[in-house]
Formats: C-alpha cells, sequence, structure tokens
RNA sequence: GCGGAAAUAGCUCAGUUGGUAGAGCACGACCUUGCCAAGGUCGGGGUCGCGAGUUCAAGUCUCGUUUUCCGCUCCA
C-alpha cells in the first residue's frame, strides 16, 4: 500500500472502530469539522492527562487554568490578531496563484521608489561632486513624475486599508497594470477579505461594537489572567501557566483528516521568565519538551525540530516539533519565544501595569515569555498513524492493530470468557468488577476467541484476560500481549499489578 | 478559493446500452466449535450525498449544490 491508500485506511478504521467522526454527518458533514466517538475521547483525554500532568505536576513553578473561548475583544486588538488577519486576498485566474492585495500594491510602490532612486543615481554620476541631491529630487521631471504617481497610488493604498475599501485595492491593480509574477497576466478576480478568527455577538442589539471573537489561540487568555494568577498565586519569576482547550481559526483550506481542523484543541503553556535569560529558556523548553514526545515510544527518529527563519511579529525565536505524518514532517507542537509582547501590549491598552518587582534584586520588569503550545488532535493524529498496522502472520493471514502506547490506550484491557458456558462468563464478570475502579475495561464473550482478540487488536487495547476452565480450579488466567501476541499464565489477584505497570500514565511521567 | 477525481447498507464494493437495489464483512437471536477472526439457520438495516431537469421510466444521462481525496494556494 502507498502512504496515501495507508492514510485513507486509517481515516476509515478511525470512523469503523468510534475513534473519529466527520461531524454531524447525517446533514452531510460540515467541512473540516471532525467527532471523537467512544474510543476517540479517551485516547484524547489519555494525551491531555500526560501533558498536563508533565507540565503542573512535575513542575512546581507551574499552575493551570481554564479560561474562556470568548475574551474581551480588546485582547485581540493586543495581541496583533485584529490587525494582522484581515487579509485582502485576490487570485490570477490563469496561474491559479493567490495573493495578498496590499502585498502586491506594496511590492509595486517599492519598485517606484526604486525607480526614483535610480535616476537619483544616474544623476549623482552626471553631476559628480556637484550633486545636490535634495535640488535634484525637486526639480529632475523623472523623478517628479515617478513621486507623483507614487504618491496618487499610496494614497488610494492608505485610503483603501483604512476604508477596507476592496474594489478599491482591485481598482489600484487594475490601473497600475500589475501582472501576475507567474503567469504575467492580469486576469484577477476580485478581492476578498479573509479573516482568520470567527466572530459572534455576546448580546442582540445589533451594534457591531458588540462582536466579539472566537479564540484563534488559548494563550491569550493567560496572558490575560497572568496578574491574577501571578498575584494570588505568588507565583516568582521565573513561573509558567498551562491551559488546555478549544481554539478556533477560519483557515482557507482546512484539510488532512484532523491535522488542521476549523475548531481545534490546544495544549499551551506560556513560561514567564526575566528579560535576557529567554533564549536560555528557549532551549530549556526545546529539550524539555522533545523528551516529552519521545518519552511516549513512538521513535525519536520520527520527531525533528524545525527552526523558523522568518519569526512571527511577536516572536524573537521559534522552532516547531515536527512529527513523520503519513503525508510527511509535519508541525506538532510550536515553541516561541514572544519577548514582552503581549504583557507590553496588553498593559499598554488596559492601561494596567503588568510588571513584575523582582523582590531579591529590587528590579521591576514586564516579563519575557517561551511559549509551548501542542495541537492536541495532532497528538491523536500522531499516535494513531503511527500505530497502525496491518501485519502479516505466520499462517498466512494478516491482522490489523493499533499499536497505541500502552499508557495512552483507550481500553486498558479485556476480559474474555473462552466459552460462553460452565460458569465462565461469570468468573470473567467477577474479574471485571474487582479491575473496573483502576482501567478501562471492556468484556467481551461474542465470537471465538481469536476474534475477540483481532477485535481489541484494532482497536489497540494492550492486554487481553482470558478465563477458561483452568481459572475456575486454580484461579489463573491467561494474559495475551498485542504486539507480541505472547500469552502468559497470571493469578487473577496479580493482574492489577501487571496491567498497571504497563498502562500507568504516572509511570510514564517518571521516565521524565 | 481554483483545477481534477469521487460519493450506493456501519465497513469494502458490485450494479450491463436508463426498466422499481445486491454481495461479503459487520450487527441481533438461536445452535455449534473452543487460545489467535470470518461454521449453520433466521432476522434487522439503503428515499443510491442533496436539489432540480430530460424521460413513460434515472443509482445510471444533464445542470446545480454539499462533503471527501489529490494538486495548487493558505497556514501571525
Amino acid at each position: 500500500m502507498t502512504q496515501e491508500e495507508v492514510f485513507k485506511a486509517l481515516v476509515a478504521h478511525c470512523k469503523e472502530y468510534g475513534f473519529i467522526f466527520p461531524s454531524s454527518e447525517i446533514y452531510d458533514g460540515l467541512a473540516a469539522v471532525y467527532d471523537y466517538g467512544q474510543l476517540g475521547v479517551e485516547l484524547k483525554n489519555n494525551i491531555k492527562n500526560y501533558w498536563w500532568n508533565a507540565m503542573t505536576r512535575l513542575n512546581e513553578n507551574i499552575v493551570g487554568i481554564d479560561s474562556c473561548v470568548f475574551i474581551h475583544p480588546k485582547t485581540w486588538v493586543a495581541s496583533g490578531h485584529v490587525a494582522a488577519f484581515n487579509d485582502p486576498l485576490i487570485d490570477n485566474k490563469d496561474s491559479k496563484k493567490r495573493y495578498r492585495a496590499d502585498v502586491l500594491i506594496e511590492d509595486y510602490l517599492s519598485k517606484i521608489e526604486e525607480k526614483i532612486e535610480k535616476e537619483v543615481e544616474k544623476g549623482r554620476k552626471r553631476f559628480g561632486d556637484g550633486f545636490d541631491e535634495a535640488k535634484f529630487r525637486a526639480t529632475n521631471p523623472n523623478v517628479l513624475r515617478e513621486k507623483a504617481r507614487y504618491d496618487e497610488i499610496h494614497a488610494r493604498y492608505v485610503k483603501a486599508e483604512a476604508e477596507n475599501d476592496l474594489a478599491g485595492y482591485k481598482q489600484i491593480i487594475l490601473d497600475c497594470d500589475i501582472s501576475c509574477p507567474v503567469s504575467g497576466t492580469k486576469n484577477w478576480t476580485d478581492v476578498r477579505q479573509f479573516n482568520l478568527m470567527f466572530s459572534t455577538q455576546i448580546n442582540n442589539t445589533g451594534n457591531a461594537d458588540d462582536k466579539i471573537y472566537l479564540r484563534p489561540e488559548t494563550a491569550q487568555g493567560i496572558f490575560v489572567e497572568y496578574l491574577n494568577v501571578q498575584k494570588t498565586g505568588r507565583m516568582k519569576i521565573p513561573f509558567g501557566i498551562a491551559q488546555i482547550g478549544k481554539a478556533f481559526r477560519n483557515e482557507i483550506v482546512a484539510r488532512q483528516f484532523i491535522f488542521r481542523m476549523r475548531e481545534f484543541e490546544q495544549m499551551e503553556m506560556e513560561f514567564f521568565v526575566k528579560p535576557g535569560t529567554e533564549m536560555e529558556w528557549f532551549a530549556k523548553w526545546k529539550e524539555n519538551r522533545m523528551k516529552w514526545h519521545v518519552n511516549i515510544g513512538m521513535g525519536a527518529e520520527n520527531y525533528r525540530f524545525h527552526d523558523h527563519e522568518k519569526l512571527a511579529h511577536y516572536a524573537n525565536a521559534a522552532t516547531d516539533i515536527e512529527f513523520r505524518f503519513p503525508f510527511g514532517f509535519k508541525e506538532l507542537e510550536g515553541i516561541h519565544s514572544r519577548t514582552d509582547y503581549d504583557l507590553g501590549n496588553h498593559a499598554k491598552l488596559s492601561g494596567k501595569k503588568i510588571k513584575y518587582f523582582d523582590t531579591e534584586t529590587g528590579e521591576s520588569y514586564t516579563p519575557y515569555c517561551v511559549e509551548t503550545s501542542v495541537g492536541v488532535d495532532r497528538m491523536v493524529l500522531a499516535v494513531l498513524s503511527n500505530s497502525y498496522k496491518v501485519e502479516q502472520l505466520e499462517n498466512g493471514e494478516s491482522r490489523v492493530v493499533l499499536s497505541i502506547p500502552a499508557p495512552l490506550a483507550p481500553v486498558k484491557a479485556a476480559v474474555l470468557p473462552l466459552v460462553k458456558k460452565d460458569g465462565l462468563p461469570e468468573l470473567a464478570q467477577k474479574v471485571v468488577d474487582e479491575l473496573r475502579y483502576d482501567f478501562n475495561f471492556q468484556y467481551d464473550e461474542k465470537d471465538s476467541i481469536g476474534k475477540r482478540y483481532r477485535r481489541q487488536d484494532a482497536i489497540g487495547t494492550p492486554f487481553c484476560i482470558t478465563v477458561d476452565h483452568d481459572s475456575l480450579v486454580d484461579g489463573t488466567v491467561t494474559v495475551r500481549e498485542r504486539d507480541t501476541m505472547a500469552q502468559e499464565r497470571v493469578k487473577i489477584e496479580d493482574l492489577r499489578a501487571l496491567i498497571d505497570k504497563k498502562v500507568n500514565i504516572n509511570n510514564l511521567l517518571r521516565n521524565l
């Protein structure tokens, strides 16, 4: 099978066994929205627990919060999202390339500037030492002509930007004969506004000022609560605030199953540090986070860092942790050094003093911030795609197995009576009743034992516990391991310890 | 958003030049076997993604639309 076929099979598998469904499928579904089913939610919760505990329990100086999806709209002005995510876009119909209309115009303007500079350069060469640049710029007809053109276009551009006039952008592009760098044609679509943030209204007065946004990242919920947490928790720099929650982005193209959805879940941690120490912490968190990923046991070779060369407006360093998905290495987590951009802007816009007073040094400063941000859904996809295997068995048959790392597996063990008679179901039920307080169990008595093993393989259950006739006599059962299919005989009273050792998330945490 | 392809049962698919929907698996009941799936009998389940049009008649032809996949594009 090709990678593409494997991925398709995985998507079908996820639906067939209740991990992930297309959202509202009975109404034909909704693009790029997926629901987690009965097994998917267990897997996802296990991943979240592993992260939450690694952050908040293993670090005394990291605490968690749960902020709302709705936050004051000014938050998104301060964060830069309102300004940065209202792009006017235009397509060239021939090359099928999409451009930001404002960037096309800006590029054109800078070309005019270059022309002017060239003229000035020519003048300098011609006149030599006696060259009066200011006078040349004020009198040379070529320069004046270009300057006038520049001023006119620039004025229109600024006006279009201020008024968000999409037709105005288009007209500038047409008037300036701006052509597509790829196709060279001027066959343009209309300019369309694209806003990454979803918006709604918080009451029904219809007043535009009531517009609020669904958060495009959970991070800002942390920044707006920074002061509360720092003060009430008596937190001392350096310290972190962790949060897991939903975020929403109106992506132009949301695709690749749950890799890029319009509604998704993030696990973000903002770590506040003294200015000047942020690179040190950035390096520390890079290492720390990679360790967390590799510790899951899906192979260190499947992860890599990808350092950003082009940095976002708020960052002075950024890297991605990428994972080898069926469609290539893609971002799983982002680690950003966000400087004091967020807290600084919130201080400015809110008028509140957001400074940290260091009692040891007597200094007062706006903390810098290092962010770690994982996509929960991407983690789920990483685990599922890495675990999905179609194995050829010795007898020529094949089995589909999800080798999900045991601590993350949705169902930890299945209890199976070898036959549905002779008191075996009753004993099996007793075993389940003993252990259901510790682990997520399934009980299954339908079909042959081999078939039931395969069924558990398909959902990634690490252990199958089979109760047979000997169990009635000596109180032992067969424990069958998912990946090796090896069996061992275990006393019923030893089951809890045996399973716990393999599936308890605390054992993962201990290795960190 | 553009271009290409696809959509029939929970899953994988068949369905002849248009003539009132099938298989295997899965699911339920009963019987049988009993440590690595698919024995038997019976049963439930589909307005063929949705909406129009052509036709005596549309799963099949035409148009639109939705969703998915692939390629562009986008991804502070």
